[in-house]
DNA sequence: TCCCATTGCATAGATTTCTAAGTAATTATC
DNA sequence: GATAATTACTTAGAAATCTATGCAATGGGA
């Protein structure tokens, strides 16, 4: 669970050449990432369930006994740390891995009826982030909002290095 | 420098009390971010530098020889992620220690010239990211953008859990 | 049929971040 | 002036992510 740090001091002496961070869309964006992720970790740590977990969870509650690499793919991580989420999630009762029948070095990942109870609340919490995050936001500024926050990722995905 | 992990696969077979990522800010914002840093990372290791010592080097090059808790303070990060950032930027020539002469408990970072020549350079590449990002993007929509972006990360900031 | 490239997952190790707790210097209180 | 509280930094340890590499099952081509 993170911590906020102290309010971020703000008062750069201006100089030329520079490009103060508050100007960057780059560290909006990290600063709301950061916000975002705070909230989350705080309010699903109350049901035991990690920030590492809870991608996964997402994705699974959509479509469950996909194979480990399925899963890194949609979830858009590396596989190494599909991995160790799975490996905890295990422990923590929240998925079964069931080596594939016909496949034999597929993993498919299903989850446990626990992990299925957790699957309204949990989605009630990620809604609420949302609300409160976009309370006071005109739909119109929302709706542009999320149009070139998508476009920056598009972009920016689009390059090589 | 992370890698990109194989373009998510989102074909969400759709349900009832779904709330399918693509639909959410705080997924937005993340994918966002992610790409923001892939790219920053594989750009500045170029000059040897990471990007856990990128967020110091921004604030040490409009304020130089902060004590560690401004730094801390200014960067947004704990203390002790502010320690261990400074120590790998100490080894790589970037910054000395200086133990304050009046209060014994402080220490002030300072840039060396090293690190002072690396200013431009580093500063063209936040930019030249931030361009390439806002490709396309009218400036009124851009504007848009980062009021929206800016306003939800002061919602979420102001929740205390 | 047998070999070898490919595929799916796992391990090892590094980095960046956090929390919790510790130490040393300073300041405040009696 | 002695002791207690606060402040500034540090250490220790955990979590989430990456890269590079390894291993075992599969399947295609000779």
């Amino acid at each position: 669970m993170p911590q906020r740090p102290s309010p971020k001091a703000k008062l750069p002496p201006r100089r030329a050449g520079e490009f103060p961070p508050h100007l960057s869309s780059g560290y909006l964006v990290r600063d709301a990432h950061r916000a975002f992720q705070r909230l989350l970790e705080w309010r699903i740590a109350a049901y035991g369930v990690t920030r590492g977990q809870w991608y996964f969870l997402r994705v699974l509650w959509i479509t469950d006994g996909l194979s480990q690499r399925e899963l890194s793919a949609r979830v858009g991580m590396m596989e190494p740390t599909t991995v160790i989420a799975l490996r905890s999630m295990e422990k923590s009762g929240l998925i079964r891995r069931v080596r594939g029948a016909d496949d034999r070095r597929k993993v498919r990942v299903f989850l446990t009826a626990k992990a299925k109870r957790l699957r309204g609340e949990l989605l009630a919490v990620a809604r609420a982030i949302t609300a409160e995050a976009e309370e006071g936001i005109a739909p119109r500024d929302l709706a542009t909002f999320r149009r070139i926050v998508a476009r920056m990722t598009e972009n920016l995905d689009r390059i090589e290095r």
